[in-house]
RNA sequence: GGGUGUGUAGCUCAGUGGUAUGAGCACUACGUUGACAUCGUAGGGGUCGCUGGUUCGAUCCCAGCCACACCCACCA
């Protein structure tokens, strides 16, 4: 017995427990089957789970169930990320509690901390995930940073590397002094704010009253110049060239330079040159061949260049201007709008820094990764996104890999006492290449630097399928079928797997790319734990159910949009959920259970035929719409049919044969309705696979389980079998629309006049008048033909598909009838001028495809018959 | 500065070269009809951002404009 409401606290988490257990979410290696495999982005080992990945996992799993049923031997590979520097961040932070620093614990004791918290803490997503219903293989989860992935990084630096396409270089990167490390491009967050823009002045050497004016936002970088630049097309300051200017407070001359960097509409036409702490100012540098100055430490304090020793930037800078102001040098301050970049972890201000770095060749790297895709190995859906990626790849810069972090995959790189490299995969190999090199053995000392966390990441399509060891779990399954992720990582992500998948694999990581949007707040707010306006979807599932949840994700993914979140909208899935429990108990209470060697398609009763036609027709929708990716329609289609086709009209259809005496009819319709119950369980499932496999389990024995039942495919629909009750049901609603109109009571005797009457659908009245009078709740219901005579008494009412005549006088409110009807007669005035008008357009008759004149001058005629009915209506009423 | 996307019912959004049978929520009226009030029935509500163009016909295609959102680059 199924209980009088839907709780689904009660049984979701027991359901995935027996899938997990039983292996359901494992594939069949014996099997030839087609194969269909998605690797999970990885969530950061020690994060929880937010909405994003709520609608990336719902997404996935809806996939993934679905090809399961299909019958394809599934794959969905699970596993989380080491997210160096976030990690880190959090490890820190927990230690600054207790006051300590990374330092005081030494690099191997802080690993060994970090190692610990993510025993500790990385259990939590991988736990929510399971409540979320996500059916990952478990059993073969995967981490960043376990053995078997680590060797996968090193195998393919080492590949790299020996191809010329890693290397160390002397380089301007973006440097995050909270972490003390460099970060990549995209780590940098570029903020719009109001700055100040200094204007001060300095002197010409060898010259009593000459300056050069110089406008700059960051007046402390001055001790770092070795240049001024100006334009040699600048007619007021190219006279300048050549000169020498002193920086003023530490009195050093520096050219006076030309350079096309100088923009004389800009500031005062005259450029400062830092080429150690500006991108810009670097390639005037390297032009012009300036000495460069570095003249900031690691955490972004003033060191022993500038006179400001240990002070940090700010400070500097107002101790700058102070010193400027009382050499008289400073010439004006002014509010200048500009774009700060900042660290996208830490929050602080990324500052450009001369350092050793390790770098990604992804110029190289990127022309096969957009070969693939231009010639479409590789698919975006919605196709739009590959534009994104082109745009991104074509303009591609190396990609600086290496962070000076202590969580991370340390580089498989070691210096031999003159700082010769040896690349290899292990300390032994590098040992052995070392000795090699100097004909004896000798102390070699390891890098120190960890790797960007994306450069793991960018391997787990194949190092998650066992690469590089030969796997049958490779050969199978990968390239992968398709990969479900936000547009938001499509650079740090997608196109590093593309890149490196493509260079070591020589194959696309994923057929396809599934791009969605992000998960945004109800005012369509994006959401952060700053603003407060997160959404926990633990939370949601606690009060809605999963399934409620998993559905509102499906139902709002519309291609290419943000999903904004909407409570009541989450409601009313799980308002769904009790209808389909109580539909199912509807079925229990009237015994409608699956019958052994029931054949659907000989059922006799005019609506069971209808009820499986519709049923075969909602599973292709879903079917095809689940193949283009279009999750929203697919769902729609589902919960139209589940709710709108069997709930609302099937269940009262079949009221009156349950409630009826004919034995055989009831037994049919019994049967039909378990078999349409359990069809929409079974293309319900990958939306909603909790209620519906509590709800499988409950109605019979059964010996498939849900998640392996057979998808129904390729049906052949009898759409022959939909008329008579699709006509019956816009009579039923017509009915219902006129009496509450019209306020007639229940059990009213009515006379309808059938509009097109003819023998089947005078027939069609016969058969299923006790159908037709039980749902329209009339006492009896009877049809004239098209000749019959109408009497006087008679309101006449028009509509679609019958016209309605009631001897209800004295019940009819006739004064709103007549204001009706006018209405009516004037949209129908309205809509013949139209037809006419377009009707004599010559060019339209001539030139518009035949089947639309057609169907032009159908309407015509329907609603010249449509306008003498209204007019006789209104006749009628006139007369009482 | 370059690019992308969006503007359709009160709200959040589907959708289509042929008079918008649009969806969910919200709203109004009625309703304890033998699954369900987490419900049922009926209903109101839109000149499809603005202006031009193409077309027999445009909400849909094209151009311009306005508004909003996002991405990239840069701003001494």
């Amino acid at each position: 017995m199924l209980d009088k409401t839907y709780t689904p606290k009660d049984f979701e988490e027991k359901i995935y427990a027996d899938w997990e257990m039983s292996g359901d979410f494992k594939p069949d290696m014996r099997s030839n089957k087609d194969n269909f495999a998605i690797v999970i982005p990885p969530p950061n080992v020690t994060g929880v789970l937010h909405m994003g990945h709520a609608l990336d996992d719902t997404l996935q799993d809806i996939l993934v169930r679905y090809n399961r049923m299909l019958g394809k031997n599934v794959l969905w590979q699970v596993g989380t990320d080491h997210a160096g520097i976030a990690t880190q961040m959090v490890v820190e932070r927990n230690l600054a509690k207790e006051g300590i620093s990374r330092h005081d614990l030494g690099r191997e004791k802080f690993v060994e901390t970090v190692w610990k918290w993510k025993e500790k803490s990385g259990g939590t997503i991988t736990k929510q995930l399971r409540r979320l219903g996500a059916s990952c293989d478990w059993s073969r989860e995967r981490f960043t940073m376990d053995e078997g992935l680590s060797r996968a990084v090193r195998k393919i630096f080492v590949n790299l590397y020996k191809d010329g396409l890693i290397y160390k270089a002397k380089k301007l990167v973006n440097w995050d002094s909270k972490f003390m490390t460099a970060v990549s491009d995209l780590e940098v967050i570029q903020k719009e704010t109001v700055g100040k823009m200094y204007y001060y002045k300095y002197p010409i050497e060898g010259s009593e009253n000459e300056f050069i004016h110089i406008a700059t936002t960051r007046p402390e970088t001055m001790f770092g110049d070795t240049a001024v630049a100006v334009s040699a097309e600048n007619e007021k300051l190219k006279h300048l060239i050549g000169k020498n200017c002193i920086i003023p407070i530490i009195n050093r001359s520096i050219p006076i330079i030309a350079d096309e960097h100088a923009d004389p509409e800009k500031g005062t036409g005259a450029v400062k040159i830092t080429p150690a702490h500006d991108f810009n100012d670097f390639e005037v540098g390297r032009r012009h061949n300036l000495p460069l100055i570095n003249i900031l430490n690691p955490d972004a304090t003033l060191n022993e260049n500038t006179p400001f020793e240990g002070m940090k930037t700010l400070e500097a800078r107002e101790k700058t201007i102070a010193k400027l102001e009382e050499l008289g040098f400073m010439e004006k301050i002014e509010d200048h709008p500009m774009v700060i970049p900042y660290g996208d972890r830490s929050g602080v201000i990324i500052e450009p820094l001369m350092t050793d770095q390790w770098f990604v060749d992804a110029p190289v790297l990127a022309k096969e990764a957009i070969r693939a895709v231009e010639q479409g190995e590789m698919e975006f859906v919605p196709k739009s996104y590959e534009k994104t990626y082109f745009e991104w790849m074509r303009n591609i810069q190396p990609w600086c890999i290496s962070r000076q972090l202590w969580w991370g995959h340390q580089m498989p790189i070691w210096y031999g006492p003159d700082g010769e490299i040896f690349c290899e995969e292990n300390e032994t190999e590098a040992k052995e290449a070392a000795a090699k090199h100097y004909g004896k053995e000798v102390e070699l000392t390891r890098e120190t630097d960890v790797l960007d966390t994306w450069f793991s990441s960018g391997l787990w399509a194949f190092s998650t399928l066992g690469w590089p060891d030969k796997s049958e779990y490779l050969d199978k399954f990968y390239p992968t079928s398709v990969l479900v992720t936000g547009f938001d990582i499509i650079f740090f992500w997608v196109a590093r797997m593309m890149m490196m998948s493509m260079y070591m694999m020589k194959k696309v990581p994923f057929k396809k790319c599934y791009i969605h949007g992000l998960v945004r707040d109800e005012k369509g707010q994006k959401m952060s734990k700053s603003k407060g306006n997160t959404v926990d979807p633990m939370e949601t599932i606690e009060k809605y159910g999963a399934d409620a949840l998993r559905f509102f994700m499906a139902a709002m993914e519309t291609q290419g949009r943000d999903v904004n979140m909407s409570e009541s909208r989450i409601a009313g899935y799980r308002n769904f959920a009790t209808k389909l429990w109580n539909a199912a108990r509807f079925c229990e209470m009237n015994e409608c259970k699956p019958v052994a060697g029931f054949d659907e398609n000989s059922v006799k009763l005019p609506v069971n035929k209808w009820i499986v036609a519709k049923a075969k027709q909602a599973s292709k929708e879903v079917t095809e719409y689940l193949n283009a990716y279009r999750f929203s329609d697919a769902a729609n289609a589902v919960y139209q049919f589940a709710w709108g086709t069997f709930c609302d009209w099937y269940i009262e259809l079949s009221k009156p044969i349950f409630y009826g005496e004919n034995a055989e009819e009831t037994v049919e319709t019994r049967a039909t309705a378990a078999w349409v119950l359990d069809r929409i369980l079974m293309i319900l499932h990958p939306f909603m696979p909790f209620i519906t496999t509590e709800l499988w389990n409950n109605i019979s024995e059964r010996n498939v389980k849900l998640i392996h039942a057979q998808w129904p495919l390729n049906e052949k629909i009898d759409t022959e079998a939909l008329g008579e009750i699709d006509w019956a049901v816009d009579l039923i609603s017509a009915v219902r629309s006129l009496r509450s109109g019209m306020n007639i009571p229940a059990g009213a005797k009515l006379t309808i006049y059938l509009k097109d009457a003819n023998a089947s659908s005078l027939a069609n009245l016969q058969n299923l008048n006790k159908m037709i009078c039980t749902l329209a709740r009339l006492e009896k219901i009877e049809a004239f033909g098209a000749k019959q005579e109408i009497s006087k008494d008679m309101v006449q009412q028009v509509f679609k598909e019958a016209v309605i005549l009631m001897p209800l006088k004295g019940v009819v409110d006739f004064a709103a009838e007549k204001e009706r009807l006018s209405k009516e007669l004037e949209t129908l005035n309205k809509n013949l001028e139209g037809y006419a008008r377009k009707l004599s357009n010559p060019s339209f008759v001539e030139r518009a495809p035949a089947a639309v004149v057609e169907e032009e001058k159908r309407r015509q005629a329907e609603a010249l018959e449509n306008k003498a009915k209204v007019e006789e209506a209104l006749e009628r009423i006139a007369n009482f």
